[in-house]
DNA sequence: CATGATTATTTTGATGCTCAAAATAATCTT
DNA sequence: AAGATTATTTTGAGCATCAAAATAATCATG
């Protein structure tokens, strides 16, 4: 099991508990702390003066809702701004971004570059986000060691472990180490991860900041990609690489995919995918390099809606995959939400009823009695927030909950 | 996040990380329960008299091995055989089985009654198990009130939450009471859950009683089954019953599985479902209502091995079946162990090699690369010492390590 | 406008836990 | 019988929590 425990072990926690109080109220009075957390006030204002001499938390004087009730009058607090700034960073097809946010998670720098990824060769993907960063840092006064924590989220199958990018639809190269150059380069010790996970991570931590269940977040669009909170938190599997719902298999030597095997989930349910089978290509048409342009896929939707059969017929398709592929995931992990996003999901009236008759073909009943499904109108920020999110929850934990934060 | 912690919280950590290793090393010194636990021995002594006191622990005078070395003799400590007892329960099919097991983990008792389940009326199966149970504990003159644990492992979907059984292969009838009656009717109370996730949380605990990982552990058999340990803890899902591998879908619209639905992996892995095929008969004919008798798949192991083209094409099919639903298991969850036992298992050279092609054809290479897949002898017992296991371990935790569990 | 009521925060003293270091215990060596 | 050696216990310091008491900073009110 964990380890001994000792009262540093005590004070982390509980000032753990502290810093995610206030991260969730934004400002609170020292005695909302003691009862969000359960802690006694003495206790509480032990931990915060601590955290106040170094640095961590701020008192607001600004009074706040001007209810000018009798006896002392509360002083909030709230997290120091100025005590670290966190970089986060996005690569996607033919786009890198960059956004910078202080400790109150306040967003300081939102940088967008076009990078056209596709071809670029594996050792070029680190360089180019490394020019990216490093620009980035000078354009905002910024040496690299002052950003605390920092991370990337890409499209496909991330590495955590390795720091390399094993396969992605931004690129065609595969294998792409990412964190090591752009340490060496930049000073600045990335984390790397699949941006499906980060957006469950996200999403579940907003939810009252205390998602306790199990959770799977299931997007569609040009691929389709999961994220699974597993307990209350985000599973990223042995090699931090797990949830690859789109190449879950399907159909055993069933349609190609973009990924060279036969029978995946997104060869049915992705974009390209769809768009096949209503062109009446084969299985066994190869898939494009690229993305498909939105407007096909919006035209495909409209020729659905005036009751084309075949783009109807390529929708049901879809629908069955999905809902096969998340009647399996239940079969499984019996989770108590599913929440489905994605940009495909504008369309997602034309795939629901062949996706729900598929789970309730391929669900035990019981297991999904009390299980909930919802849907989620896609923000591409999604992915932007969750991974700082992310980085911010990781900071609290792993540096200012120690005693010494300091510095 | 987990919630505030105080001086209690370490003290029962700690005592906990004592009992742990105390249950894994069978017998100490103190010296010792020091350089396993990490804790110094001062902490060790306060923390060892108070479970003496308490007579949760004993001295052991008995100095083992007959190594005279000199300086101060060191004395061994061991869990009390007195401090509790816990009795285990299997329901199997026509089979019910009890244990009572001391604190120390030796058995007390070892009982077995034959009861024909399969017509058995919903309300009659708690009330055959609390005789059972009530004749025991006469037997060995025990009142309820000194079983300090009690667990019930069964076969097919148990639900931990209401303590029902939803769906058994021992059972004809459906949504079976049992916990709720087995304590109006004995005044124990009982766990249910499945034996296949009692199997893996035996199995991962004596793994050097510190498994970390993600594996996954599958039985083929009568029917075919899963359990799941996920970041190094047996995962239940949320109400209890998940991992039901044998009814995840394998072919949509597939084979009619004993579930009453079709494609099923079980409507081709298990014993019928292999027998089905091997018999020539369609897809579509009505399972078995009872076991497949094990000199039936014996004699049809024996055809395959002939060289028999149909028994060998069910084995082959059978592989597939299974191979496929590994490959999906790991694309979703990316475990770094696979674990495949059960009493199918002697077949397994027949089923392998079309079982390893269908993990190769449906699985991202990232993801089996660092992937180990063992196969283990089925032990019957291992049903009953996973539970046992498991009740023991969740005693340490519950109870013992509590502060005051004198009684 | 001073005094009391009221609410927020800090201080104080008690208790519990771990730990390093010193003290004790129980052996074997010589 | 006096040391050497190893295991355990005791002692005293340090740190954390908490309940209760003390203090601070307001509004209410006669």
């Amino acid at each position: 099991m964990s380890s001994k425990a000792d009262s540093d072990l005590v004070r982390r926690q509980n000032r753990h508990l502290v810093l995610e109080a206030l991260r969730f109220a934004g400002r609170a009075p020292r005695i909302e702390l003691g009862r969000r957390t359960g802690l006694s006030l003495a206790t509480i204002t032990s931990i915060t003066t601590q955290l106040i001499n170094e640095k961590v938390l701020i008192e607001d004087s600004e009074t706040g809702q001007g209810t000018a009730r009798r006896g002392r009058p509360s002083v909030d607090l709230k997290l120091n701004p100025q005590a670290a700034v966190v970089m986060a960073a996005k690569i996607s097809i033919d786009r890198l971004e960059l956004a910078l946010v202080n400790y109150a998670g306040e967003r300081i720098a939102h940088e967008v570059k076009k990078v056209p990824t596709y071809h670029l060769p594996a050792d070029d993907v680190a360089k180019h986000l490394a020019d990216f960063v490093c620009a980035t840092l000078e354009k905002y006064k910024l040496k690299a060691d002052q950003i605390r924590i920092a991370g990337i989220a890409v499209q496909g199958a991330a590495e955590a472990s390795t720091g390399h990018i094993m396969w992605s639809p931004a690129f065609k190269a595969e294998d792409i180490p990412v964190t090591e150059p752009l340490l060496r380069l930049t000073g600045i010790s990335f984390q790397l991860a699949n941006d499906a996970n980060l957006i469950a991570e996200g999403l579940m931590a907003r939810e009252h900041y205390q998602y306790k269940g199990t959770a799977a977040v299931m997007f569609m669009g040009y691929g389709v990609g999961m994220g699974l909170v597993i307990d209350g938190k985000t599973y990223h599997g042995s090699t931090g690489a797990a949830a690859e719902f789109g190449h879950m298999n399907h159909i055993p030597h069933g349609a190609l995919c973009r990924c060279g095997r036969a029978g995946c989930l997104e060869a049915y349910a992705s974009d390209y995918g769809i768009l096949r089978h209503a062109e009446g290509l084969p299985d066994t048409a190869a898939p494009p390099s690229s993305a498909v342009e939105p407007e096909v896929m919006l035209a495909l939707e409209k020729a659905a809606r005036r009751g084309d059969a075949k783009a109807l017929a390529a929708y049901h398709k879809a629908g069955e995959a999905i809902g096969f592929g998340l009647a399996r995931m239940i079969a499984l992990l019996n989770p108590d939400r599913i929440v489905i996003s994605g940009p495909g999901i504008r369309a997602f009236d034309l795939v629901e009823p062949a996706l729900k008759t598929a789970i309730a073909e391929g669900v035990v009943p019981a297991l999904r009695r009390n299980l909930k499904i919802e849907t989620l109108p896609m923000d591409h920020d999604m992915i932007m927030t969750g991974t700082i999110d992310k980085l911010l929850h990781d900071l609290d934990r792993d540096t200012f909950a120690k005693a010494d934060s300091a510095a």
